[in-house]
DNA sequence: CGCGACGTTGATTTGCCTCAACGATTGTGG
DNA sequence: CCACAATCGTTGAGGCAAATCAACGTCGCG
């Protein structure tokens, strides 16, 4: 079942046989993981990928002062790495955390790059979601950059109607790089116009 | 020459042999760009994927109000293209603008296409330069979040010392995403100081 | 030389943060 | 299953960082 999600993920990206996504079955393995369970710490090594078959995650960032900012939410059929670590080999900077009771299959970084070698259109595949992570993060840098607040807040309700249901105002609040207090208000303000 | 200096570039992600080398030679054309000249201008499509050999380059989208919003600034050995027009099929929502007199090796999409036939360690190497861009991109957005004004702009000169000489302040407030008459004060603070 | 783009500086305005108080909701242990 | 704590959401007051506006000096270029 999870298996078959993974597999159609991947067929919207590379066409693979039957057989070669044995390849992929043999490196995946099935993780349960708790509500507010960390899948990576700041300060660890990250070394693993995870495709989330259900639930809900967030990738977040704490600072000196303690506070929070997130880099991304993921839910279904997304991915969940620290990529500077894993590329770098480098502390992470950054945790991840399950919103919800969720499930993943995760692939651990010598096995993937196992996974690499023997099927070598896996390149193809990590080469073409890595450019729609490109997409979405240009995206958003060019969001943050031209949007103000309220703006901001207004396009994520429209672009991510799917997540918002699943976050408190705090943490989408650490994504939009405003206080919750102004989320609260920018709510109320939504809410009036409708 | 110019040639030298891209398989040099290639040689740091993947290993390639001279013969292999000479598709990539065959596919990627050298261009002229003048000072000020438009590599892609916001509308078009970007049909294209462009090495820089020699320059600079400035990777902006200008909003409704006629601000402009940099995304990022290309020296040499950087790669310029608008991934989201490129691969949606899209009108382009960047331009992409030549700061100095400056010379590029350019690789038409449809020819990027064979290259990924005829060179399977393509994908190889195109997957970890988005690796990088993606690494790049995601600390852009947590020093976007987790700093302040001016912080910001201490980060961008230990970081970019590189690019600094050659953008103005203009350039680099939209890149910061500040007032150009802010930056200018942070500067005479930074040189107090020193 | 004169024009336009850039850089600097100060005055004023404003968007957003911080702080604080309180109600609502969720989670937990007895 | 209830009581209590903890987290979350709301609202308002006050303060501050940064934007805007304006004026002026400088530089490079046609």
């Amino acid at each position: 079942m999870e298996y078959h999600q993974l597999k159609k993920h991947i067929l919207k990206h590379i066409q693979i046989t039957d057989e070669e996504f044995k390849l992929y079955q043999k490196y995946f393995k099935i993780q349960q993981v708790d509500k507010r369970q960390f899948l990576l710490k700041q300060g660890e090594y990250c070394l693993f990928e995870a495709f989330v078959c259900k639930g809900c995650f967030r990738v977040f960032t704490t600072d000196e002062d303690g506070k929070e900012h997130t880099v991304y939410f993921a839910l279904e059929d997304w991915w969940i790495v620290d990529l500077d670590s894993l590329v770098n080999k480098v502390t992470s900077k950054l945790s991840i955390q399950a919103l919800e009771s969720s499930e993943v299959l995760i692939i651990h970084k010598s096995d993937k790059e196992k996974l690499y070698k023997e099927s070598p259109k896996a390149e193809q595949l990590f080469r073409k979601m890595s450019q729609k992570a490109i997409i979405s993060f240009q995206r958003r840098i060019v969001r943050n950059l031209s949007l103000k607040a309220e703006e901001r807040y207004l396009d994520f309700l429209d672009n991510y109607s799917n997540i918002v249901p699943r976050i408190t105002n705090i943490q989408l609040a650490s994504y939009l790089g405003i206080s919750h207090e102004l989320v609260s208000k920018f709510r109320k303000n939504a809410i009036k116009k409708k």
